[in-house]
DNA sequence: AATGAATGAGGATTCATTCAT
DNA sequence: GATGAATGAATCCTCATTCAT
């Protein structure tokens, strides 16, 4: 049985670690990677920089507790897509649009979670990175897909991999040139170009 | 006209740019963007430190002048391909193989140039990015491609972005992986997916 | 008169010391002084870092205590033997035992005690310190051991001095140099010096 | 051959670890080991912080230069003494004597680099720590002086030891009851001692 | 033009001490 | 009294840039 003072613990340490995460996205967000100093998370997380260490170890710990805690949402949503009743090319639909809804809501901690390499460096994963796990869900459908007879015999982690990245190249591309197309068309453009190839059904 | 002591000291200079250039990328490789100070750099180019500030007038200009130096040979060959008599799935594939062969062999410099955002925060440059100027090729050779009948009439931007994006992202996914697919095999399959789709001819 | 209420606490702040008290000692041999923070005494003591203030104005006084703590025993021991009926020359041997056997066996806590400089700065004590002390008794021995005839008329503390430096001295070299000599061979040879001299008898 | 420019840079690099040395010892004199930072060496060496790292790996480096510095002209010292054509018993009272002058000369140096023991810790020395070369060398004296009869046959080691910590021990101690003896009377205090013992010829 | 020592603003981390609960 | 999170000064070390030689 959890007592009371363990519960108003619980509840002031999961409020310092929301503090904790927004004001890291902040920074994150005006400063990039590299300009994420624990002064500036402190600071913009309304805290002591001492404070920061009672929590996390070190920056690297509090940096995973950052990306944790951005990840997790988006990789239950997956999942649901994943075990839903769809066919695989709707579930590939519904993937592209979640990812493309997140990063662009959530843009300045994927930029650093996805494509930073001094993030991972730092970050230590290499089969368990964020693209990876997804690379392997996105191969999945595709297999499902091919055995149901709808896709092609394809290399499925090649296709996989094309997939993910370029869902995640367009959004990036987007805010690297400062454009923002609409969900739906990027969606549709991605979709027909992965389903049906640029050479169309005679090709 | 050039004086010969003019003569002589660009030559000076271009020698010690290209040591410049071999030792940035070699620390660059070895350390990463975050590791490259200009004093590892200056070891590695067998000079003073602060000789380096009297050809660059910083570090940010050093290393825009290393991001140059090592895409200018990348884009002559970019551009030859572009303007080869080659039908666009042609001319696609065989750059899907340059950019593999490039990326593998410089990965170092490309892991900082094309991906890292440390690097585009410091490199200045939105158009002009070494991947912005890659779609647009890719989406002048398909808009070519549609204009012969080749391809289906598709949102050229967006399946450039596609292209690129899965070029690269297929060759970092390896080298995170830390495996290295045949050549052959990894352009096949994205050739196969972009061209034709998952659905094949009968989707 | 002592009421229950304020007997029992008394009890309770005795057992609490005695925590502190093992706690500390097992922190400065684990981690040397300057690896004894609060955090650790607090841990080792199973008790939380705050209490350690309910009952140490300071980080100071709590040391103080281990230093006092830890010499009692040893001065009450000292005291006895210079007490006894035996002659000097015995009670030297019999007090060089005794140190050797307690440095030993609390060779952390006398490490930072007897010799640490940081220590003495910290723990503010001129002729308190342990050492001071220890060489007045000696002193006081050597002195009935002149007046009994038994010894020459030497210059009392400066033998004393001699007699406690060299009994630390020796042990504290046999910790730094890793060895480990039997307890009566050291003994005897200290004595053998200190009493008869290197000359020896027709010197 | 040495070039001027050569030459110039020794005369200047040994200037600054000149100032260094005598910047860290008015610090260590001041403050002690603990309160030794490298903001107050470099202030007191009469420059920026970062210099210090230029000339100096580490704090650890640094203080192990300023050992090998004090330490130096000491251990020449001595060595000369051992190989003079004195018998025994003078070397030994001359080498008393030259240890006391140094340590009242230098004795905030040596306060740390002979007894403090976090400096040992951070110094990682055994066998080669001042004090264990110091024994050494007066135990190959006593040995000689056994051999040539002038000596009983006592462990030489040990007597070594008595000898060394005897010697310190009584500077140590004066300095910190505050007085001081004239050197005469402690060297001739501890010779006597050492040489003919408490009990005297009859003994 | 080359050199490399000097600089000093930061940056990560530690820890004695305080204080609200 | 007990607790442990909060604090922020202090510490070691880094590195882009400057400048005298």
């Amino acid at each position: 049985m959890t007592s009371l003072a363990e519960r108003r613990r619980e509840l002031l340490d999961s409020m310092m670690r929301e503090a904790v995460y927004e004001g890291a996205v902040a920074v994150l967000t005006e400063h990039g990677l590299n300009g994420t100093t624990m002064d500036r998370v402190a600071a913009a997380a309304g805290m002591a920089k001492g404070s920061l260490y009672n929590h996390f170890r070190s920056k690297q710990e509090l940096l995973e507790f950052v990306r944790d805690r951005a990840v997790a949402p988006m990789q239950e949503a997956l999942e649901e897509i994943v075990e839903n009743k769809l066919c695989a090319a709707e579930k590939l639909a519904s993937i592209s649009r979640l990812w493309r809804e997140y990063l662009v809501k959530h843009h300045a901690v994927f930029e650093f979670l996805i494509n930073d390499h001094a993030a991972k460096r730092l970050l230590r994963d290499t089969e368990q990175t964020v693209r990876a796990s997804g690379i392997k869900q996105i191969a999945t459908i595709i297999e499902q897909g091919i055995q149901k007879g709808a896709f092609r015999p394809v290399d499925v982690t090649a296709a996989a991999e094309i997939f993910v990245s370029a869902s995640i190249g367009m959004v990036e591309q987007e805010f690297a040139a400062g454009i923002s197309r609409p969900v739906d068309e990027a969606g549709d453009a991605l979709m027909g170009v992965f389903l049906h190839g640029l050479c169309g059904s005679e090709g």
